[in-house]
DNA sequence: TTGAAAGCGCTAACAC
DNA sequence: GTGTTAGCGCTTTCAA
């Protein structure tokens, strides 16, 4: 086998361009971030040279002597969930917009993980990141991005507590308000034992957030809140999880899940169960992946705006990498997104309703 | 509003790490390089400088010197696809392993955008790529690639044709044959009419090779292959296709897709026509997407390993960047995965048959 | 085993 | 408007 590298032939640089073209490097350079510091007549001659040669300009060079690599990092739990996935893509495409590079790297949801995954991030010398973090009010990684200097946004985080962090630049949607929203329709669908599934506490402020207004919607409707049922994420199976709290007398009629994922895994393992959606249990989810349209029956979900969230949160950034202090936080709307997977509750005036309710089911449009 | 940049101190750099550790900057070098080449004690003292100061090697310096950037390059059509997104999930698990970066791009399906996405990756200088291409067998990108001499491995795409495209490196399964296998296995559960759903050829490959084994599997049995209902990916309805399929008197018993994405918008956008799955259709998918499991009824569908090929397209990769001549090609092996999306076709002895099936129709709450 | 020196490709300060 | 020069952080001869 031989062993030479593939005709790797020189890449032209600058002053090749320059050379062909008749001009010093510098005016080349000019050509490419600032043209009107040159005269029309030598720019033009400059890109004609630049063309001919298949001339691209090296960021490495560039970064090493301006200072800053014009390349943001992206740091998020996994990109096995639909809603990371395209919200790094819509990221993806604000940046290439703004000739900026992202590089990416994932978490795991293990916050252990989050200081080492950082540390690649920083080490490519990003200009600035787009995170979301397990939790936001107690992130060493969050504390040493501000003690270098370095810029973030927080995505899908929504900074609590008191003092400094709660003034970190953000875009998110209110999470408690959302959940508490969903929570609501909820009730008003006559479901008066409602248990949350939730992704661990540990592992997402979001979810604890969404619990708070699980928690709020049921007191001010003079309802009991439950114990909720905590996972860690990237778990394959809620049967256990969930045999154990359907079995019971006092089962819930409905789960509120505090992801999208986390519903459309409720809904498969109730469904190995033997249990029915909505019939037997109704489920809604948080996030409002396109996905959630795909299944049967259709997921009710609080939307979150994704796009909106990747291409402010890379706005914000960008202002925030210009220099300017604190570019504030973005506090966007979420919609609730109504389908089949809930339905009226059971009259709960004795436990012999249960087959009529069936009958009098209001059919929730998709 | 301040537009002083944020307390960016500058980073901390080898000539510090050399004068802390009263030693040169070669050695430093040597330390994070080849350590061999250090003795034990000088490197032990430069790893603690280096601690102490929170030193980081800049890739940039290293790679305008060392000419190549340790970086991978990515090109997939759209993360909006969960395989994809996984994919390069696992790319960059195995990549972080090997100390190289991952630059990514998506090109939306769109051929036209392939190019124009592959510059940002070459402006990088990544050392090599993975990419997903529509046509591989007329692919200008490849090409180029070629002509650059830049490694690549292809992923997904199977390289045919004659010549030269034939050799390509890439990691996939045998398309026409998965595809031979699912629809033998619908003609196996007693369907005749079985109609492919694809991904429009020019955008695919992979969907082309897949008809050739829908149609090789069908005159096998003596049966006929249908005019394949071709679908622009990223498109979000697919009912008028359907509707125009599924409303005449020879309206296929099952549709086999090109894709789990296309598989299940299928499956929801039938239901929303009134038509129950598999009752009145049943529906097969491509991929083995976990999400398949999680809609309801399952999908039956081709498993491809998709964690294996971006594992083993990154090592081949490796072995390109380090050199070899041609590492080879994998084809891996598919799986097919039963659901309930496939039930056996109706009784195919007399046409009157049909009305009476169209009349049990269950259907399905929207 | 270590150090000195040169230079990768680029931009910015300064000169003209 | 344009050129000259210096140097960003690193690796790699070459010499010691």
């Amino acid at each position: 086998m031989t062993l030479r590298r593939a005709s790797a032939r020189p890449a032209t640089t600058l002053h090749d361009v320059a050379r062909q073209a008749g001009v010093s490097a510098a005016t080349v350079s000019r050509v490419f971030n600032d043209a009107s510091l040159v005269s029309a007549r030598t720019a033009q001659s400059v890109r004609a040279a630049a063309e001919a040669l298949g001339f691209r300009l090296n960021p490495m060079g560039r970064a090493l002597r301006a200072g800053q690599t014009r390349a943001v990092g992206v740091l998020l739990p996994t990109l096995l969930h639909p809603v990371f996935a395209h919200c790094l893509g819509a990221i993806e495409v604000s940046a290439r917009a703004a000739g900026h590079s992202v590089s990416f790297a994932a978490t795991g949801y293990d916050p252990q993980n989050e200081d080492q995954a950082s540390e690649l991030l920083l080490q490519q010398r990003v200009d600035g990141l787009l995170l979301t973090v397990a939790d936001a009010a107690r992130s060493p990684l969050l504390e040493k991005l501000e003690r270098e200097g370095k810029p973030f946004v927080l995505l899908y985080n929504q900074p609590s507590g008191r003092g400094r962090a709660r003034a970190r630049p953000s875009v998110s949607v209110d999470n408690r308000l959302a959940a508490r929203h969903m929570v609501e329709h909820l009730i008003d669908c006559g479901h008066r034992r409602i248990r949350m599934v939730a992704g661990s506490f540990r592992q997402s402020d979001r979810a604890r957030l969404r619990f708070n207004g699980y928690r709020e919607a049921l007191s001010q409707r003079g309802l009991q809140a439950l114990e909720p049922l905590e996972t860690p994420f990237m778990v394959g199976d809620l049967r256990p999880l969930l045999q154990d709290a359907m079995g019971r007398l006092d089962a819930p009629t409905a789960l509120f899940c505090s992801s999208d994922h986390l519903a459309l895994m409720a809904m498969r393992d109730l469904r190995r169960l033997g249990l029915n959606v909505p019939g037997d249990v109704s489920v809604a989810g948080f996030d409002g992946v396109p996905l959630g349209e795909l299944v049967n029956p259709e997921l009710t979900t609080v939307v979150q705006p994704t796009a909106d969230i990747a291409s402010i949160g890379f706005d914000l950034l960008r202002s925030l990498m210009g220099g300017e202090r604190f570019a504030g936080s973005s506090r966007l709307h979420h919609t609730l997104r109504l389908g089949a997977s809930v339905a009226p509750a059971p009259s709960p005036r004795s436990a012999t309703d249960r087959p009529v309710r069936a009958a009098s089911a209001r059919l929730v449009p998709p």
